[in-house]
DNA sequence: CATGAATGAGTGTTCATTCAT
DNA sequence: AATGAATGAACACTCATTCAT
């Protein structure tokens, strides 16, 4: 037989994450994740040892899998030595899509951003991920891209900043508050597109002349 | 006789602000504010209906201070006919100082921060001050300095979007989260400065030219 | 000029007496009754000592009024000398219209029994008035009845019980819950004159036999 | 070893309606059910959703037991064929002594009466259980009392007003207030026998005729 | 006469958590 | 692995009342 039951443990993560970046940590009841989840309250206790817990477990699974990402990052820079700008776009389309618009993610962050000012941890972690980490991984491939000739040789700094800001900027106007829905989505991707085009008429080295 | 006795309805809204800015309204209990104003509990009720009464009114009059704003600057822009850099610089450091900065307004925007996913009422003005009023608004000027020749007579979404994604950028790296120190506002003056600086290079008519 | 402003102590009064008699004395507040008021809270201590205060009030006008009516009876009593059954009737019915179905009245019984188990106070009164006295009152008249030769020579016990119980009836079935309509006064009126002629039938002394 | 602990549910049901029916839903707090059950006051909210849901398993059960009354009525109604004058006090006492004085019963009505003018459920309960569904149930046992001959073939309207009303007098006047002491019931009962026994002298087909 | 401001005691209810089963 | 039953602490809020003005 299949596995029909789904893990509890599993389960209760799941629905806590949809609360917590919905309604924020302290407005969600155990009771409201039980209710969903569809145990009695006393069960949470078995699996977790209190609330808090639940909360630094979701953390936990969110540090790994951010953490993961440079990593495989630099494994296909390895391998890579031309980029067109259509690879550039696809990697800046896909870490929208794939990491800031994946749904799991994107709750995660929100309830990071709900819980920053309450929670010190939550707080550091909000930061380290969409900016410390975001930006230092950023200054590492734009060095690499401009070492292979694909984009100018300005300053990193600067070009970090044009290129990140915008898209801070659409993360919290556009896929912060309220449900994401498929419009929004493709606003925002049209809004990078637009955004990346107008970064690489900048930034990128001019083919033309290195045509010729 | 001085007066001795503050104004306590006005002293429940600065605690409450306070304290809605960095723990989050739910997490608020009537008990917390009470004591940080030095009444009963049970008093709070002769000021203001219920605990949402108390957000409504800190909502109406941060409203109030905000849609003042844009009448103020064009009372301002009518007087004026040219515009020094320095000038430019100046009003972008006043929106920050004076707005961003400031204590009111910057706990306001925490709150609303907070409550956008459980409060539709925090996302909408959230939405409306953060976002399209700010744009709406920064057009009006834009188009402004266009037509008295600062500056160059580009698309002005673009330069809106060049202009306050940085912003909007620091604003949620370094004013939103943790208590803003002096420290923190020098840093986010030089790199709004350095911003501004970066922009008017782009889009600031060049004036030697001009002269010639 | 004329008097404008009713005199407020009575208005409070009133304005008690209809609360109470609709959700009960404990589930008045002073802010109910204040608010149909138009007056402050705190206002309300001026005209009486406190809650109870009020309450007991209303039962002192109302021991007034009540304890008023035997003897005005007797007075009456005493001037006639004979009786018909139209008198009778219309004896009964202004019992019924003047004083069980009389606004202020209705309310107060109302009241009573709201109270009767909170309240010795009010258990004694509502006895006293709705049976005690009462009963020894009609006795006093149907002795009289009687005397005179209205009514046959029975034990007066009997005819009290027959004659009252149904008007008991009548009252806590029509007269104690809900709004007091023109309509169910017209069939709790109907109801008492068939209840009235079927006493007469079986108690009124037979004129005819009589006067051959 | 025995049952030592009670079905706390059933408990706080029972200590409720005593506590309603002496002072009145809205005056009996949580904490005095608490109190007298011997549990601590949030323990309530495991067996029930709120205050009012205590009330209304209080109707409901209340409910329950009055509508099986007319089937089981019914049930050994079709067995009879004859009635005497000792079954039918019998019958009548019963309904006085299981029903409007059984413990249970009494308090529930008690409790309608305090909260018929605040309940509108309450109100109706009331009004059915003691006047519409008692004066059908009536007629339909005094039809079968008159076609089985025991009672005369008057008007059956009036007969069951001549009966119920001072039954419902007896009620209000002995049952409603105050303790139900064992004199208060002998005193009840007395009068019931007194008025049935002036009720079958009006009502009851004369069996002297019969028998001859 | 009336009110603005305050308060202590209490109300119904929710919460995270415990623990025996 | 889950639950029935309970609980202490907290919660937003209401109440009758007081008192200086």
């Amino acid at each position: 037989m299949n596995k029909i039951k789904v893990d509890t443990k599993q389960h209760i993560l799941e629905v806590s994450l949809d609360l917590f970046s919905r309604k924020g940590y302290s407005s969600v009841s155990i009771r409201d994740i039980c209710g969903k989840v569809g145990i009695k309250e006393s069960s949470v206790y078995y699996h977790f040892k209190n609330k808090q817990d639940i909360f630094e477990s979701l953390c936990q699974s969110f540090t790994d899998v951010t953490y993961a990402i440079p990593q495989n990052f630099a494994v296909e820079m390895s391998k890579v030595t031309t980029v067109s700008e259509e690879a550039f776009l696809f990697v800046c389309q896909s870490f929208l899509n794939d990491y800031l618009m994946d749904d799991k993610v994107n709750k995660f962050i929100r309830m990071l951003i709900l819980e920053q000012s309450t929670n010190s941890e939550a707080a550091e972690l909000y930061h380290k991920v969409l900016f410390d980490e975001a930006l230092s991984g950023q200054r590492v491939i734009f060095e690499w891209l401009v070492k292979i000739g694909f984009l100018k040789d300005n300053a990193v700094d600067s070009m970090v900043m044009d290129y990140y800001a915008p898209v801070v900027y659409l993360f919290h106007r556009y896929l912060v508050a309220g449900e994401i829905t498929e419009q929004i989505k493709a606003e925002v991707n049209q809004q990078l597109i637009k955004h990346v085009q107008h970064f690489l008429i900048k930034y990128k080295v001019d083919n033309q002349n290195q045509e010729c």
